[in-house]
RNA sequence: UCCCCGAUAGCUCAACUGGUAGAGCGAGCGGCUGUUAACCGCUAGGUCGUAGGUUCGAAUCCUACUCGGGGAGCCA
């Protein structure tokens, strides 16, 4: 039967030849004589024109009644028609029905995120699921080829674990045949043991942070991918970053246009991430963030937000007074629908503006010292057209592995890298302590037991070379590339803070 | 853990600030149409998140709780 069906993106390559499709009904527009069946099959969107003089009568009754997601095939001519989706069209003479289906949940119409996120298992099958889904593929597949293609070999890291890379606290403790272990939440160190044998290696895997973060940003179980080289200076490691997450973009661009687009992604911008990224150290994003022209920057942000505002509230009042004038009902369904997205722009601006001067107020108030709050990765991320590299952060502030900078020492070579748009920490990496003694100071500082990382300090005791890496957040990357607001959207199944709905 | 916002029909929202719960979509039936989130008619559908309280009267005011959203801390 697969080998049967055409599928509807090779549509354009069989004008004129009787095809079969398979699909589900993703709209119908049934008629006394004519059906419009706009039909999905993970391809693409194709429409089928049934008539009710070309089919059987009993089919064309059938096919008239079918709910949105009811699965079926359909035969017929293709045809290129500019009012078509897609642009091409079948002239259906035979169909066969597999489900028809019923009150399917999922309407056209606008659906709040908690509906959406309890019927995840159909809303995958939505257009926008399915964009930022095909723009996933591509993303991941950029991220093999860029390693594979430049002389990285793959490590699979173990996801149970029972060493912890960063402080403990945020993982999921797991019950190993009763003794204690977790859920990896990073393959940071067993890569640095894989990169002494290949040179330069990744790992790329889910990865688990039993952090208390109801955000935009955060998700329990995420995709992360981690190089990690031998032989490697902070600024060798900034240019691979850079050139790594410029391929990326490059690949989605090329592949996946048409989903950018039907995303609303900022496909302009994009287009200028290449190499050079910005390069700011921590000590300068500091100045940055205490100076005159931050506090500038915020007040106008303030004063751009507050006119939005005052615009959207003149568009609603306009709205609501038309509302109340004789007008059609198909208008007033249009501006019902328009006061809903208007309603929910204006509470947005409105958290802006309430956030603003307590941004402002974090930024100002900063000190050397500790590290970059979300807010301030923001402000910093919204000056800059590309993505950029913040280095140099406090020892203080930073993981124990970390390595001391041989110029300040109260520094570590380290980096975050910052997407633009204010939508922030993508990647977070660091040039590795190699030097055995100062490695064992920290581990002691910390209070570590040293037992568990003598396999780690053998690391710097047979062969030590400096070496570093780096780990990217696949979701937070997709939903930079996309303009989603929300990660949760950029994984199939999201997991999220004390909830895993299916 | 803390701060802010919310919960009314399957869905998205109203109910003009205390006076008998409405609309659109969706669903079902019928009609009509090369339709584009089509259109027209009819039908079905609600203990207003839960528990108390104030009141002649509560979806509306108060208290607590539950659930959800956004943010802080932390982070990819």
């Amino acid at each position: 039967m697969l080998n049967d069906l055409t599928r509807i993106c090779s549509l354009k390559d069989n004008v004129g030849k009787t095809v079969t499709i398979g699909g589900w009904v993703y709209h119908s527009r049934p008629g006394g004589k004519v059906i419009f069946l706009v039909v999905r099959d993970g391809s693409g969107l194709c429409q089928c024109i049934i008539e009710k003089t070309t089919v059987p009568e009993e089919l064309f009754r059938q096919l008239s009644h079918l709910g949105m997601e009811s699965s079926l095939t359909l035969t017929g001519a293709v045809r290129a028609d500019g009012r078509s989706v897609g642009g091409y069209e079948i002239a259906v003479t035979d169909a066969k029905i597999f489900c028809p289906t019923q009150d399917y949940p999922i309407t056209p119409k606008a659906h709040g995120i908690d509906f959406l996120l309890k019927n995840r298992h159909l809303h995958l099958r939505s257009q926008r699921q399915w964009g930022i889904g095909k723009i996933r593929h591509t993303v991941v597949n950029a991220i093999r080829q860029f390693f594979n293609d430049n002389g990285f070999t793959l490590v699979d890291t173990p996801i149970l674990t029972g060493i912890v890379g960063e402080e403990a606290g945020s993982l999921f403790n797991v019950d190993y045949f009763e003794m204690p272990a977790f859920l990896t939440q990073t393959g940071q160190l067993h890569l640095e043991c894989a990169a002494l044998s290949f040179g330069k290696v990744y790992c790329f895997g889910p990865t688990f942070r039993a952090e208390k973060s109801k955000t935009r940003r955060h998700l329990t179980e995420f995709w992360m991918v981690e190089p990690e080289v031998a032989f490697v200076t902070l600024p060798d490691l900034l240019e691979i970053a850079e050139n790594f997450v410029s391929f990326i973009v490059k690949q989605v661009l090329e592949k996946n246009e048409e989903e950018l687009k039907t995303l609303g992604a900022d496909i302009e911008s994009l287009k200028k991430i290449t190499p050079p990224f910005y390069r700011l150290t921590y000590t300068q994003a500091s100045e940055i963030l205490t100076s005159q022209k931050t506090q500038d920057f915020l007040a106008a942000q303030l004063d751009e937000f507050k006119k939005l505002k005052q615009e959207i509230e003149n568009k609603i009042a306009a709205l609501e007074i038309e509302t109340k004038g004789q007008i059609k009902q198909w208008r007033q369904d249009k501006i019902t629908a328009e006061l809903i997205d208007l309603r929910s722009d204006l509470a947005e601006i409105e958290t802006k503006i309430e956030n603003n001067p307590k941004h402002a107020k974090l930024a100002s108030e900063f000190k050397w010292g500790g590290d970059l709050g979300g807010s301030d990765e923001t402000i910093i991320s919204l000056m800059y057209d590309k993505p950029v590299f913040v280095t140099h952060y406090p020892r203080d502030a930073k993981a124990f592995y970390m390595k001391q900078d041989p110029e300040n020492p109260k520094v570590v070579q380290n980096f975050d890298m910052l997407a633009p748009a204010g939508f922030g920490e993508i990647i977070g990496g660091s040039v590795r302590e190699d030097i055995y003694e100062k490695l064992l100071a920290r581990i002691n500082e910390e209070g570590y037991k040293l037992e568990n990382y003598q396999w780690y300090l053998d690391l710097r005791r047979y062969g030590s070379v400096p070496h570093g890496g780096f780990g990217l957040g696949v979701e937070r990357t997709i939903a930079w590339l996309t303009g989603e607001k929300h990660i949760r959207q950029c994984i199939a199944f999201p997991r999220m803070m004390d909830k895993i709905l299916i």
